[in-house]
RNA sequence: GUGGGCGUAGUCAAGUGGUUAAGACACAGGGUUGUGGCUCCUGCAUGCGUGGGUUCAAAUCCCAUCGUCCACC
C-alpha cells in the first residue's frame, strides 16, 4: 500500500499485482488510470482514427472495456492535434470517459517503410494521406500525445522488422532507447499522462536484455514489448517472451503490442503480459470473419446461406442476441455496413469476454485448465 | 412472309482464320495481429446456340437449322 501511494504521487498511472496463478507467470491485477481502473489482463479495442471501426463508443463501454487504443500518427495528420486539443482533447472529441492510449507512430516507421526515412532526429515521413513530408521526433510525438491528452502515451520508438540482422536490430534498438529519454525529458504532463517505454531487441535475447535494462532504468509507470507479431512464427514470439517478460519489473504493467488472436492472447498471458491491443478482431470482421467459442467463422460461406442460428449459441452480445449467420451474411454479401458493425461488435465482445474469463480463472487458480479447455473448444485440439 | 442484326461462363462482354478464348461482376475458397484495408490472394468456358462443311489450322469463312431482336409487308 506504501508502494502504491509512492507510486500515485509519482505516476498518473499505477499498477496494483493482485493475484499471481500458482503454475504460470500469469497474473490478475488492476491498472489505475485517471479515467477508471482497468482490470488486467485486459485487451485493448484499436480505434487509429478516433473511432473503432464500425463499433460506436458506447458499445465498447456496454461490453466492459475500460480502455481503448488510437493513434498518434494518424490524429497527428488529420484531423491535427491542435484541432482535438481545441476541441477540448480526445477524450471529448470521440466521446469516450474510458482510458485511451495512444501509440506513438513508432509502428508506421515499420508499416510505411517505403514512406520514410530514420534518423537520429527522429522519423521523416511522407503523408500517406496526400504524401506531404513530416518530420516525427521523440519531442514532436511528446507535443502530440500532450495535446491529444492520452492517459497512457507510448514512447517513439521504431519497431524494427523482421527478419533484421543483429546489427541493424541493436542499432535500431539502441536509438530508440535514446528516444525514449528524450521523450521522458519532454514530457511535462506526468501527472495527467503517463509514459510507457518499449522493449526492442528483436529475436536476440541479449538485445532483448539490453534494451530492458535500459528502459527500465528511466523508472516509467509502464514497460511494453515491442517488435513481435511482425510476420515471425508465433512459436519464435512465444520463445522470445519466455524471457523478454523476466527482464521487466514485477510491480508495473507489461503491455505487448499488436497482439490479438485467442491463441496468442493465453500465450501471452500465461507469460505474464497484462495489456494487449490488435486490430485483428474488427478488422477481419470487416473482412467478414467471427471469433466463437467453437473457432472462428467465415460467415460469406456458402454453408451459412440457411443457417438461422446466431454466430455463437454462447455468446450475449447484441449481435447474437438479435441476427442470424444467414442474416449477416447476406448483409456481407449485399456489402451493407451491418455486417462490419454486427462482426465487430460481436468480436470484440468475444475478445473482452474471453480476457474476463482468464482473470476470473487466475484468480481462481485454475488457468491452465481454463486454458486448455478453450483450446479444445477453439481449435479443436 | 420478306430483309437485316445478334447468339462466347450465372450476368455483361472482348475477340473478325494461327500457340493453353481478354476483362468485369457474380459464385467458391483462403488470408488478415502497436489499421496506408467495406481489403488482398487463389479458383472458376477442353469450349464460343446446334449439325455439317472448307482449311495444315475455325468462336472467327460457307451451308443448314434452332432461338432472339429490329424493320417492312
Amino acid at each position: 500500500m506504501k508502494e502504491r501511494i509512492k507510486n500515485e504521487m509519482k505516476h498518473a498511472v499505477t499498477y496494483t499485482l493482485k493475484k499471481k496463478d500458482n503454475k504460470t507467470k500469469a497474473r490478475r491485477g488492476v491498472l489505475h488510470t485517471p479515467h477508471g481502473d482497468i482490470q488486467t489482463p485486459v485487451f485493448m479495442p484499436v480505434g487509429t482514427q478516433a473511432a473503432v471501426k464500425a463499433v460506436k463508443p458506447e458499445e465498447i463501454k456496454g461490453m466492459g472495456a475500460g480502455i481503448i487504443l488510437s493513434n498518434t500518427y494518424h490524429l497527428y495528420l488529420r484531423p491535427g492535434h491542435e484541432l482535438i486539443k481545441e476541441a477540448g482533447g480526445l477524450h471529448k472529441f470521440m466521446n469516450w470517459d474510458g482510458a485511451i492510449l495512444t501509440d506513438s507512430g513508432g509502428f508506421q516507421v515499420f508499416s510505411l517503410g517505403p514512406l520514410r526515412k530514420i534518423s537520429e532526429e527522429g522519423v521523416e515521413f511522407r503523408s500517406h494521406v496526400d504524401g506531404s513530408k513530416h518530420m516525427l521526433t521523440p519531442e514532436k510525438v511528446m507535443e502530440i500525445e500532450n495535446a491529444l491528452g492520452s492517459d497512457i502515451m507510448m514512447a517513439f520508438d521504431e519497431c524494427a522488422p523482421y527478419p533484421a540482422d543483429r546489427t541493424y536490430v541493436k542499432n535500431s534498438l539502441e536509438r530508440t532507447n535514446r528516444w525514449l529519454k528524450r521523450c521522458k525529458d519532454a514530457h511535462h504532463n506526468t501527472d495527467h499522462q503517463a509514459l510507457f517505454g518499449i522493449m526492442q531487441g528483436g529475436m536476440y535475447q541479449d538485445l532483448r536484455k539490453e534494451s530492458a535494462d535500459y528502459i527500465v532504468g528511466l523508472d516509467l509507470p509502464g514497460y511494453s514489448i515491442g517488435g513481435l507479431s511482425v510476420g515471425e512464427p508465433k512459436e519464435l514470439m512465444y520463445e522470445v517472451l519466455d524471457y523478454a517478460v523476466d527482464y521487466l519489473p514485477e510491480d508495473k504493467p507489461r503491455y505487448l503490442m499488436g497482439v490479438g488472436s485467442p491463441d496468442a492472447l493465453f500465450e501471452g498471458v500465461e507469460r505474464g503480459i497484462d495489456m494487449f491491443d490488435c486490430v485483428l478482431p474488427t478488422r477481419i470482421a470487416r473482412n467478414g470473419t467471427a471469433m466463437t467459442s467453437t473457432g472462428s467463422v467465415a460467415i460469406k460461406n456458402a454453408k451459412y446461406e440457411r443457417d438461422f442460428s446466431p454466430l455463437d449459441s454462447e455468446c450475449d452480445c447484441y449481435c447474437c442476441k438479435n441476427y442470424s449467420k444467414a442474416y449477416i451474411r447476406h448483409m456481407y454479401k449485399a456489402n451493407e455496413i451491418m455486417s462490419s458493425m454486427l462482426l465487430s461488435h460481436h468480436n470484440l465482445h468475444f475478445l473482452i469476454k474471453m480476457m474476463e474469463g482468464i482473470r476470473t480463472s487466475i484468480e481462481e487458480d485454475r488457468f491452465s485448465a481454463h486454458k486448455k479447455e478453450f483450446f479444445a473448444k477453439y481449435y479443436g485440439k
